[in-house]
RNA sequence: GGAGGGAUGGCCGAGCGGUCGAAGGCACCGGUCUUGAAAACCGGCGUGCCCGAAAGGGUACCGGGGGUUCGAAUCCCUCUCCCUCCGCCA
């Protein structure tokens, strides 16, 4: 949510912000309706401070003046109702307006209608041939007893998965690399809840607008508050402190959630069909700052959580690139957007598999997450999140990139200690 | 699943349907006193919105939503959350 004073000064920029997303929004609805509200408010508030003045006289009159004064009350009753009515009507599609109207994209952000206009920034390692017909994750992994896929199906569907042996152990070793290179940089690890309640996913700026992508789950006491499953842990952990405001002394927060995450895929089907690149349901550790609203301060936040991802990338010894994402591929929400994508040889393509965001206060405004500044002044924080490690995708560029002529898979070194020294993977 | 209790400002905690944004205490900030500190004393100390250049004024908020009333922190309904006891269970 954009702050509705700044949307008044600066309605051009909001503008142009939209038409560089790509979003349809009509700015000026949205000022004729901040204004609308400004003028019944006014009236509503000189109705009410009127009948609050001679209700307080009731109580000392007796008599015809009290009849008097009551019969008065009665019509200025029916003013504040009108009035509160309609100013009920102006302020519902106003929010809503409000909650849609997308966050200008940072001047950074390279102009471009999707991810075809994404720019690469660098690239890490080489990807190199492999000198032999490459095998993609699914064929090497069912090869190796890492994987079950159509036993799976039948548990659970399209786009599910079971992980077995040495590939459950790997997952779960990949995962505490991931948590341990985060919490050696400082962060504090959460484990969070994946079933939450709805303002959460407003509050992040996912709703309106990813209902269909996201699991709903009826709550049996309340039909009017339904629990959704998060699509990842950004959700929870950037809601952690909703509603609060925080010391500026405490900032900045850093925190690494760690939970399963569940994406409908809804509208993504013939798309990434084959083996765990895009599944219903997976792991992932997710890191969020939450800190003062000091743009050089997000911009310094951005430039070290997206190094702690490449950490882990390099740490797992996989050829990536970093794409500085398209505006119009930004989302509503998102000032600024790096992706990191991994080289899968199976693809013979990059894959994303890390998405570094910096939100301004965009997240913060809907999440009511505010600060005492050291002038004293209260404001609202800024917010960022990347990907720490999320899995099965990883592991679909573990295993392709570190696969052997043989079908075996070679352990990157940082990944061995958590598999008992584990150096390679081979048919069992 | 059954029975009951509760939710008030950063924290604790009062609050006959009107003069309650809300007593009191703690914490915090400023001042007096002191060589300095503590103690004591004096003062300040919520958030949003509207009007205003500002000073200031208005309005809303006592877990959320709805209702009764001229008027609700106080009465009624409902939801959420917390606590106690019984039952069941990882």
């Amino acid at each position: 949510m954009l702050d509705p004073a700044y949307i008044r000064e600066h309605p051009d920029a909001v503008r142009r912000g939209a038409r560089r997303k790509g979003i349809a929004f009509d700015v000026d609805r949205l000022l004729a309706l901040d204004e609308e509200r400004r003028r019944l408010t006014r009236l509503q508030e000189e109705a009410r401070a009127e009948q609050k003045a001679l209700g307080r006289q009731v109580a000392t009159l007796a008599g015809p003046s009290r009849a008097q004064v009551l019969e008065h009350l009665a019509g200025l009753k029916a003013r504040v109702q009108a009035h509160t009515e309609d100013l009920e009507r102006v302020t519902t599609e106003l929010d809503a307006l409000l909650l849609a109207c997308p966050n200008p994209p940072d001047e950074d952000a390279p102009d471009g209608p999707d991810e075809g206009a994404n720019v690469e920034l660098r690239r890490w390692g080489e990807v190199r041939d492999l000198g032999f017909a490459a095998r993609d994750h699914v064929e090497l992994m069912t090869g190796l007893g890492m994987l079950e896929v159509e036993r799976a199906g039948r548990l659970a569907g399209s786009r599910s998965y079971v992980l077995k042996g040495p590939g459950a152990l790997l997952e779960q070793a990949v995962l505490r690399l991931a948590q341990d290179v985060i919490v050696a940089r400082g962060f504090v690890l959460l484990s969070v809840p994946v079933l939450v309640k709805e303002w959460t996913l407003r509050g992040t700026a996912y709703f309106p607008g990813a209902e269909e992508q996201t699991y709903r789950i009826a709550n049996p006491t309340s039909d009017d508050e339904p629990y959704w499953l998060v699509g990842t842990s950004e959700v929870s952990v950037t809601a952690l402190h909703g509603g609060e405001i925080l010391d500026a002394a405490q900032l900045p927060l850093r925190y690494a959630g760690v939970s399963t995450c569940f994406r409908r895929e809804a509208g993504t089907y013939g798309k990434d069909t084959r083996g765990v690149y895009r599944v219903h349901q997976f792991q992932k550790v997710e890191q969020v700052v939450v800190d003062v609203a000091d743009d050089a301060r997000s911009l310094a936040h951005h430039a070290a959580i997206l190094d702690n991802a490449e950490e882990v990338l390099r740490r797992l010894e996989l050829p990536y690139r970093v794409m500085a994402v398209a505006a119009g591929d930004l989302g509503r929400g998102a000032r600024y957007k790096v992706d990191l994508e991994a080289w899968m040889p199976g693809r013979q393509a990059f894959g994303e598999t890390h998405s570094a965001t910096r939100f301004g206060d965009y997240q913060a405004r809907r999440l009511n997450l505010r600060y005492r500044d050291t002038d004293g002044r209260v404001r609202f924080c800024h917010t960022l999140n990347n990907t720490v490690v999320a899995s099965p995708r990883v592991l679909v560029a573990l295993v392709e990139a570190h696969q052997q002529p043989d079908g075996s898979v070679r352990i990157p070194t940082a990944l061995r200690p958590y598999l008992g020294g584990l150096e390679a993977i081979r048919a069992p």
